[in-house]
Formats: structure tokens, C-alpha cells, sequence
DNA sequence: AAATTAGGTTACGCGAC
DNA sequence: GTCGCCAAACCTAATTT
């Protein structure tokens, strides 16, 4: 149920105190909670009606930038900053002046008057495409800003990012493709050659485009910049992975020695890196007796049990302990 | 919890249109 | 550019050990 427009309801909290939100959601217990009275707000909040309860924050903020206090406000101002035309950037906001060498009531114009004319043309058009990419460049880079923080990136990899970006944008790579495409695809494509990568999934979860148009812009982006296409090595995943599972020091040097041997015995060949990797951890954690289920590591990897099923047996026996 | 099985989905390269 | 097709990897879900 979408509310878009409830005087009566009172904001239990400031908008400044918007991250606390989600603590005090976890806190509380839930199963006390009638569905029936849950609503989503116009903001994309579930809120428990009765007590203003914020259940869940939408992590993406669709929201209009600025306040508005009545309906037609709304309407006009909701989205403020995305471009709505493609064919003309500035939507036709900045001045323009015409190519006729007339003055406003049809005279023509003395030559040195014409002159200056082109004179003023030439620098008009420079400082109106100018700032047009300069604009698109801004949207873009705290686009790129709110995922990489969104994912808990550092600061180095969304440099890069915002290299790319920039690169990407002056070689005229972004016509025809949405900002947002090209700057989930950017970061993705920066997170792997900083070797902290995320997987597909988790950029996509992030951002506002879908998952195909994020995998086809960054094979673009990739093949145009020159950028290299290797495959993710699975070790890359591993400390991440094994920090969040909360195992010891040598578990996570096990699975990467794991990896080492098993893809050296080409076991890697066509499998995807993260269930490789999620497969060595369960490995790992069997071979230090630091036992963790499949359904706990498939958890953290975001792949099934089946798949770590799959890989893991074989990459004991590259290890030579099936005997 | 782990294994097995069956069936559906996806991404990819290829050629044809 | 996109349609159709392919095979492999992966997923979901149900069932068994």
C-alpha cells in the first residue's frame, strides 16, 4: 500500500536521526506485530501504524530532495537533478542564441557587431557543454559515493571509480547509456582491479539498475577503456568472507592454500570464483576443526549449500586427504 | 547437517537474419 | 541490433541418508 499523503501522522523522529533507526527496529520484537497495521510510507519506509515504528528503512533514498508540503509541490518537485530528456542535457534551461545575423527587430548587424557575436557564440556553447558534463560528472560521482558506502568500500577504490568515470565520460562512452548504468558498472570494474571485489550480486543490490544492464555497460566500459578482464581470483574473496564467519587466522590461510593447490590442478577452470572460494572456507574450516556448516558459509558467499556441495569434495581430494 | 536428485534459470558465444 | 540456439554452471526445492 503506497501513502503518499498523511497529515495526521506524526514523524516519530527528526530526519537527522535517520540512522538510528534500523537499531531500534532490531531491538524490538516483531512477532507482536499485526501485518495489518503495517503501511509503507511515501518515502518507502515499512512503519507500524499505530506506534510509528519504522521497521525497515529503505535503504535506497527515492524520496524527493526537497521538503514539500502539499500535493502540487510534490509533483513538481520530486526528483530534483535527473536529467528527464536525453536528447537535450540541460533540458533547455540555459540561454541560447540564435546563428541569424539580425539584431531583435530584424536589422542586420554591423560587421564588427558580428564580430563580437561570434565571438560571444563560440565562448556560450564552450561554457554550456561544459558545465553540462560537469553536471553529469557530479550526479554520477555521488551516485557512485552512495553505493561505495552502501558496500563499505574504501575511500582509495572509489578514486578510482571516479577516474573511470571521468575517462569514460570525456571519450563520449556514456551516450545511450543511463548514468547510473555506467557508474554501478565503474565501481564494479574498480572494485575488481583494486582486487577488492564485489560480486555482481552485491553492486546490483545497490544500485538502481538492473543486474543485465550493469554486466553489458561494464563489458563495455571495459573493452573501450582498455581495462584488463581477468577473472576474479577467488583468494580475493576469502578475508572478507572470513571475518564476517568470525573463524581464526588459519582457517583463512588454509582456504587460501587451498585455492592455490586446486586451481593449479585446474579445478578453477569455469567455475565462479566465489563459490570456489566459499567451497575452500568450508574446506578449511573441516581440515583446522573449526567446523562451520555449509548453510553458514553459503550465507555469507551468497551461494547455495549445492554449489559449495559441488566444489568442496574435490578440492580435498587436490589436497590429497580423501585417502 | 549433509547428500542426492530433478528441473528451471542464466550468461555467453555463435551465426543468421 | 536482436533473435534463436547451445552447453555449462548455478539455483530452487524436495527428498533421503
Amino acid at each position: 500500500m503506497i501513502v503518499t499523503n498523511r497529515p495526521s501522522y506524526q514523524r516519530p523522529r527528526q530526519k537527522t536521526e535517520r540512522s538510528d533507526a534500523k537499531e531500534t527496529a532490531e531491538t524490538v520484537d516483531e512477532d507482536e506485530i499485526d501485518p495489518n497495521e503495517v503501511i509503507r510510507t511515501a518515502d518507502g519506509e515499512l512503519m507500524h501504524e499505530p506506534t510509528g515504528l519504522i521497521l525497515e528503512d529503505d535503504q535506497l533514498d527515492r524520496g524527493p530532495e526537497w521538503r514539500a508540503f502539499t500535493q502540487s509541490e510534490r509533483d513538481s518537485k520530486s526528483r530534483v537533478g535527473a536529467p528527464t530528456t536525453q536528447a537535450m542535457h540541460d533540458k533547455g534551461l540555459t540561454t541560447s542564441i540564435d546563428w541569424k545575423n539580425k539584431d531583435a527587430d530584424g536589422r542586420s548587424l554591423s560587421s564588427k557587431k558580428r564580430s563580437k557575436m561570434h565571438r560571444l557564440r563560440k565562448w556560450h556553447e564552450r561554457i554550456r557543454t561544459k558545465d553540462a558534463g560537469e553536471r553529469n560528472l557530479q550526479f554520477a560521482l555521488s551516485e557512485i559515493d552512495r553505493m561505495a558506502s552502501a558496500l563499505g568500500i574504501p575511500r582509495p577504490v572509489r578514486e578510482v571509480a571516479s577516474v573511470m568515470y571521468r575517462q569514460a565520460l570525456n571519450d563520449d562512452l556514456i551516450r545511450g547509456r543511463s548514468i547510473e548504468g555506467v557508474s554501478t558498472a565503474v565501481l564494479y570494474a574498480a572494485c575488481r582491479q583494486e582486487e577488492i571485489p564485489r560480486s555482481l550480486k552485491e553492486v546490483t543490490e545497490v544500485s538502481r539498475v538492473e543486474n543485465k544492464e550493469i554486466a553489458r555497460t561494464y563489458r563495455y566500459i571495459a573493452q573501450e577503456l582498455g581495462l584488463e578482464m581477468r577473472p576474479v581470483d577467488p583468494k580475493q574473496y576469502v578475508p572478507r568472507f572470513c571475518s564476517r564467519l568470525d573463524v581464526s587466522e588459519e582457517v583463512q590461510v588454509k582456504a587460501g592454500e587451498i585455492i592455490d593447490v586446486s586451481a593449479d590442478q585446474g579445478l578453477l577452470s569455469g567455475k565462479s570464483p566465489i563459490g570456489f572460494a566459499a567451497a575452500a572456507i568450508y574446506s578449511a574450516s573441516l581440515l583446522c576443526n573449526e567446523k562451520k556448516t555449509q548453510a553458514e558459509v553459503s550465507a555469507v558467499a551468497n551461494v547455495t549449500e549445492v554449489t559449495i556441495r559441488n566444489r568442496y569434495q574435490e578440492q580435498l581430494r587436490a589436497m590429497g586427504v580423501s585417502d
